[in-house]
DNA sequence: GCCAACGTTGGC
DNA sequence: GCCAACGTTGGC
């Protein structure tokens, strides 16, 4: 059982998008970086936790807890001719981007980036260090155990 | 295999 | 919209 830290863009897939769909499931699509791929295709089993985080908006931070509901598999959007998601390189035979699905357990009071930031107990937290853009990051147990128990609310 | 150029991320 | 950081590409 592992731990994963999940961006999405609440203007592509936010939380409310997310538990509008049917079984509150969603393929992590669009994920165009070979260690994040790397991560979901090699690293996780059906019922890791995640946390699902939102960036690139008004209010970055956490915004619900979510599960790994699959393993990996071939991210449709790399054949979508048309999609902005489109690789020319990859074929069915030789696909070269994968997903996994990740299911809402629950919407959550969200957890702000800037709380995140000045929570002692964080500061080592991937997520958190300069520099990094990686969609997807392993979340250490004691972090996710933190976070869930002492700074989820609602 | 080096490395400059370029593109993307994402907070602010 | 800015810009630092980082990943990828492609010429050599």
């Amino acid at each position: 059982m592992r731990y994963w830290l999940m961006k999405s863009e609440p203007a592509d897939v936010g939380i409310d998008d997310l538990a509008a769909l049917p079984e509150q499931t969603v393929a992590w699509y669009g994920v165009r970086n070979y260690q994040a791929r790397n991560f979901m295709r090699d690293q996780m089993q059906i019922g890791d936790g995640v946390l699902f985080y939102h960036s690139n908006c008004a209010q970055p931070g956490i915004a619900g807890i979510a599960r790994v509901a699959s393993t990996a598999y071939p991210d449709a959007t790399q054949f979508q001719r048309d999609g902005k998601y489109f690789d020319p390189k990859a074929t069915p035979e030789t696909p070269r981007w994968f997903n996994v699905d990740v299911q809402l357990v629950k919407k959550i009071e969200l957890v702000s980036l800037a709380t995140l930031r000045t929570t002692p107990e964080l500061e080592q937290m991937r997520i958190l260090q300069r520099g990094n853009h990686l969609s997807i990051t392993p979340l250490d147990p004691a972090d996710w155990r933190f976070i869930t128990e002492r700074l989820v609310r609602g």
